[in-house]
DNA sequence: ATGAAAGCGCTAACAG
DNA sequence: CTGTTAGCGCTTTCAT
């Protein structure tokens, strides 16, 4: 047998309407606050409804309605300190709004991705989506825009979608000049182009920042101080070693996450160099542990950043403003001990 | 206007079966894989579906069929990293088994919580549900078996339901014992007791086990000692602050997570103590990051379990094993340089 | 092997 | 203000 027995049937609409003693269109509409019901009817199918520890079966109301009272959220990573933060930003409003939460990652090629594709089995059952570093060439922004379900993008700038961004070439740009002021000219950067699958523009328009900032300064770029990190602090920690192992190792490393920059900070240990003494780094999120270990970074508001997308949301869900605005965030340099002045030896 | 213009009708089970020439039964059958199916007719359904892009309508399917396909994992903060790499063990399998996943988190008071109730939105949206950290009473986890969804609770130990958890009282007991060994008399803790409106065994078994350790080792507990931590980074540092700042401060702290324990490191600078020098550490969880600061932890492996409970969800559903057996898993201690000999001064 | 038809539990016109 | 009546899109007997 299935391993699943006893299985208790639940109250259902007609149950409730019996209960009452009215239809279960009365039911449906009572519960759901609609007007034109008549307070003590109102009140008598609330009474049942609780009697019979009711709830609306999600399904069949999103069949009957179209409606599901949920939206989906579709991220690259699950686990990184960035999508973790978003995705709390995102829950706290939407809990509040009474919808839920299904959350995607992105599975395989671009092309069976979940939000693409006229009909996916993700996008049928949310009412809208929240796109989370999900890269978009111009065509398919143009399919996003065709499409029915509502969404909005985050971690990009669209101008047909709802969309919200900081300036990733900025921040990049702002900690590499941090860097040059401090009179670093060798400067490394970690980066994250290579995660298997995934596309985002992210890692690219930080390191046109990086690379613009040296440009500046009249620095010649070198291919051999760009190593990938994978975003997670292991990665971060076999580039630095790269780096610092290397023929003629960076003063100062940027790195394009702060569990990257972590993972510098280890290696720096590893190989007995001191930070800031023999190296400088920074970073790039303000994670939440980066203010313990004196990391300097570039802040982003990141769980503001889930509380806007989720907000921008509810708000097309709720007919008000379809804006398909990009909606710009700030960043700051937040100079902490990891950072300092080139030691002339 | 509502902005949701542009709604493109999909394709439905009997677009599909016009074009392939049969009923919308023989499409359903064939989509599903069924025995009873020629091949050639199977094969034009194919092809008719993917001209199409025809994907069945989830919510209708478990509507008719009383099956969701989407697994449900309930837990008390979604942003800690042990939740968030549960989460990705739970993730990698699920995506295998294509179910989908649906996050809650546990919303206000016990008794409105998703997971109870005859009758749950929550619950009539998943075939099963996983568990995290949830505390159960006796009387609770009657109700849970009673239930006719499928649960696996992850965290704690309960016989009736398949669960798995490690030995909260052990680590505890292993990392207190660490500390003794090393000289170490007064010996701080930072717990976290008091998270607004979640219970969970978690705090208490561990406080049990640090205690345990102690009087073992005929050392007095002094309330003065334990501190709560909330399980946050901010929260370790503050109650590091206090433990410090105290009039007999400790020369070890044990910390309940990784996390309140990067919040003591911070403390400790901030402080101008030098650890392990005067102050040793150890943490519990073996964070991704423990390793780049050194910390001293008790290991568990929290992806894994995520994986496992998985696993069990799904042997659960396919029929096999309903064993409401708990599954055990090992930890280690990981010594590493935030925790050393006591320095007699 | 395939089709016809009866729902799954709810919502949404349309009447009254 | 409330009841009647169609479906929503799919699965699943029961026939054939």
């Amino acid at each position: 047998m299935s391993g699943r027995e006893g299985t208790t049937t639940h109250a259902s609409i007609v149950d409730v309407a019996a209960r009452a003693g009215v239809s279960v269109a009365t039911v449906s509409r009572a519960l759901r606050d609609h007007p034109h019901v008549a307070n003590a009817t109102r009140q008598r199918v609330q009474d049942a409804a609780t009697a019979l520890h009711y709830v609306a079966d999600a399904n069949a109301s999103r069949l009957a309605s179209g409606r599901s009272n949920t939206i989906g959220l579709v991220a690259p990573i699950l686990t990184s300190w960035y999508t973790t933060e978003v995705i709390a930003g995102v829950e706290e409003v939407l809990q509040e709004a009474e919808l839920d939460l299904l959350i995607s990652t992105r599975r395989g090629a671009p092309d069976n991705h979940p939000v693409f594709g006229p009909n996916s089995s993700f996008r049928q059952r949310v009412d809208g989506m929240i796109l989370v570093d999900v890269f978009f060439d111009t065509e398919r922004s143009r399919d996003l825009v065709r499409t029915s379900t509502p969404a909005v993008v985050l971690g990009e700038r669209l101008d047909q979608v709802a969309s919200l961004s900081i300036d990733n070439h900025l921040g990049a740009e702002m900690a590499t000049r941090h860097l040059l002021d401090l009179g670093h000219r060798r400067i490394g950067m970690i980066g994250g182009l290579a995660l298997p699958g995934i596309t985002s523009n992210v890692p690219e328009s930080r390191t046109a920042g990086y690379e613009s900032a040296l440009a500046a300064a009249r620095i010649r770029r070198d291919r051999a101080l760009q190593v990938d990190g994978h975003f997670t602090i292991e990665g971060g920690r076999r580039a630095a070693r790269q780096l610092l192992l290397g023929s003629q190792p960076p003063t100062a490393i940027f790195c394009m996450s702060d569990e990257m920059a972590f993972g510098v900070l280890q290696a720096a240990r590893e190989l007995g160099l001191s930070v800031p003494g023999d190296l400088s780094v920074i970073g790039f999120d303000d994670h939440t542990a980066a203010e313990a270990f004196g990391l300097s970074t570039i802040r982003q508001p990141v769980k503001e950043m889930g509380r806007i997308a989720a907000r921008l949301m509810t708000d097309i869900l709720g007919g008000h403003a379809a804006e398909a605005h990009h909606h710009p965030l700030g960043i700051a340099l937040i100079a902490r001990s990891s950072t300092a002045q080139l030691s002339v030896r």
